[in-house]
RNA sequence: UGCCUGGUGGUGUAAUGGUAGCACAGCAGACUCUGACUCUGCUUGUCUAGGUUCGAGUCCUAGCCGGGCAGCCA
């Protein structure tokens, strides 16, 4: 196996961006950076990102810095942050481990002179060492600070009374221009005096704000003096009450790209308007070093899902949903507890390509490659969903036929284990027709049908009860036909699958589908009308009994059903639980 | 109807003035001790109209359609 499961190296227009900057030899080194707000999990669309930041750096020797953009008290938390640590390592592991950069326990920017002019930089550090810990953008916020202040020295930034409700009003809208606030003029020293006042804790939460003076008829609603920092007297997950005003994304983010040498700074879509506003903050500082550049693509959106953090956070409030690590969530922890590895993730992520198009990818496409991958490494076992005894009548009671079954088809030199033919087993309910549709090829009146790994079989009697229900199905074993037996080669149209009745065990199987019924369930007015009744079934399912302790995270195939895998959370010793990952792909109608 | 942005099979994505290709999905068949896998074949596309050119998905002009932008969210 290759050390490196990235299938071909992808191309696409960022690629040729930063190939050409490469060939130019405009940084020392390539550095992105994966920015999440710690105020949910990371889902499917943020894996792009991911993988997106992740790649170019690993591909060109670079880093990719894992910084949290936590300049919002209000709805970050630190347990979020936590979860997607965890997410990027899981993601990136085999893969892109090496680029994923930290900075040293407890540091902040440095102070820094370069060509007599000062500066600021935070030192980076393999996420590997144990002294590291995530970039955080609050970790800057002295910085930060100094460079507010040093747009109001230059006259380009200035504290406004204006309240959030007349700032949207003064701000005009995408057809009139925007008027200027009274307080645009004021003197710097004023400037100065308030927004320390402000930082002091003086005045009320959106009773003053920082905006950037740029132009309040600018058709860029994103220039017409943008907010810088805001009042806010609420504790942050890691400043604790040293602070009462907070930076916005647009001022934070592209500093922070700077104080951290980023070069590549990746962002969806919507924040193509923001991109002025990016070049024009860390234009107007004369900064020393070079400054990063913004570039936008496409989101990923997948069908049959709901992808906002919003949307995803009201599935979780709502129960509709046990969790954001729901097996049914878009979220990597539920995809990873549903038993999609990382791989398959990669796989399908960097398949859709990166545009700068709008567009659904089909959900299929996921599944295709989830299959594909455990098609290759899941060992095969038996299991029955839905049971029907079958007797076996030429077989003694306590009697065990001793058969060998191939753990994985797929591999070169394939394993055995042995399973036992017993008189008693259960088979598929769905694998017996009294009255079969044309073309069944399983067990019906009359007819016969092998037994996986074991013998050919004849259906003989049907039993039942008084009602009419039936009770089981008495069948003669044609031992002669088992693996190594005379008639081993013996064809039949139909191979089903079974498990001994005696030598089973019973478990819990969780049989998960698509979330939501319409493909584009966003679209919805409300999705919860569009929320698919059957996506969570459990059942009580009998086992090969080798299946009592699996090791977690491992996949198997249940042959002709399905993979499935431990679940994470809810299993227990000798007590498993199985989550369906997916069923087989199935061709078959009736 | 301000600004930005984008239109290639059903979906996603290539082709950077020179044979419109790939993947998924779909359909048909072969194989099969998994109706899986694998294999074979097939259906389906350059938004429209002009122009430049020997040659246009690609360049130009006009139009049509979609997405984004008016948080003290990110």
């Amino acid at each position: 196996m290759p050390a490196d499961p990235t299938p071909t190296e992808p191309k696409d227009f960022i690629r040729d961006i930063v190939a050409q900057h490469v060939d130019e030899k405009r940084y020392d080194k390539i550095v992105t950076r994966f920015p999440p707000e710690p105020n949910g999990y990371l889902h499917l669309g943020h894996a792009r990102a991911i993988l997106l930041n992740f790649g170019v750096a690993k591909e060109n020797q670079g880093q990719c810095n894992l910084r949290f953009d936590d300049t919002n008290p209000a709805k970050e938390d630190i347990h979020y942050v936590n979860a997607i640590t965890a997410d990027i390592k899981w993601l990136i592991e085999g893969w892109a481990d090496a680029q994923l950069t930290f900075k040293p326990k407890g540091a902040f920017p440095n102070s820094q002179t370069i060509d007599d002019r000062p500066d600021f930089q935070v030192a980076s550090i393999s996420a590997n060492s144990p002294d590291s810990e995530p970039f955080t953008a609050s970790a800057y916020f002295d910085q930060l600070y100094v460079y507010a202040i040093a747009l109001i020295k230059s006259g380009k930034a200035y504290v406004c009374d204006l309240s959030p409700e007349d700032t949207e009003k003064y701000r005009g809208t995408p057809t009139e221009p925007g008027t200027a606030s009274p307080f645009r003029n004021r003197a710097i020293a004023e400037n100065l005096d308030l927004f320390s006042r402000m930082r002091s804790g003086e005045f009320s939460d959106g009773s003053h704000s920082l905006r950037a003076k740029i132009n309040m008829a600018s058709p860029n609603l994103w220039l017409r003096d943008p907010l810088l920092y805001r009042i806010r007297h609420t504790a942050h997950h890691n400043t604790g009450n040293k602070w009462c005003i907070y930076p916005l994304y647009d001022f934070a983010h592209c500093l922070s790209d700077y104080l951290e040498g980023v070069t590549h700074s990746f962002c969806t879509l919507e924040f193509v308007a923001h991109r002025d506003l990016y070049d024009w903050i860390l234009t107007s500082l004369n900064l020393p070093r070079p400054l990063p550049h913004q570039y936008e693509f496409a989101k990923l959106i997948p069908s049959y899902t709901l992808m906002s953090k919003r949307n995803l956070l009201r599935m979780v409030q709502e129960k509709v949903v046990t969790g954001w690590d729901d097996p049914r969530m878009p979220t990597l922890a539920g995809l990873r507890r549903r038993g999609i590895n990382a791989k398959s993730l990669r796989r399908f992520v960097i398949s859709t390509g990166i545009t700068t198009q709008n567009g659904i990818t089909d959900i299929a496409a996921l599944e295709h490659v989830v299959r594909d991958e455990l098609n290759q490494t899941a060992e095969r076992r038996l299991a029955v969903l839905r049971p029907i005894k079958l007797v076996l009548t030429n077989i003694a009671a306590g009697e065990s036929i001793p058969c060998e079954a191939v753990n994985n088809p797929q591999d070169e030199t394939p394993t055995k284990r042995q399973i036992n033919l017993t008189r008693e087993v259960f088979i598929e309910q769905e694998d017996f027709a009294e009255a079969p549709p044309p073309k069944f090829r399983r067990l019906k009146p009359g007819g016969e049908v092998r037994l996986k790994y074991a013998c050919i079989i004849n259906l003989d009697e049907i039993v039942k009860d008084e009602a009419g229900n039936l009770l089981e199905l008495h069948c003669t074993a044609q031992l002669d036909t088992r693996s190594g037996q005379p008639n081993a080669s013996k064809k039949v149209k139909g191979t089903i699958h079974w498990v001994s009745a005696t030598e089973s065990i019973d478990a819990e199987v969780r049989l998960y589908d698509r979330l939501f019924t319409v493909p584009e369930p966003g679209a919805e007015d409300d999705f919860l009308k569009v929320i698919n009744p059957h996506s969570f079934v459990t059942i009580l399912a009998k086992l090969e009994p080798d299946l009592a302790n699996p090791p977690p995270g491992q996949s198997f195939q249940f042959e002709r059903l399905g993979y499935f895998t431990p679940d994470s959370k809810d299993s227990g010793s000798n007590k498993p639980v199985f989550n369906r990952t997916i069923t087989l792909r199935d061709t078959w109608e009736n």
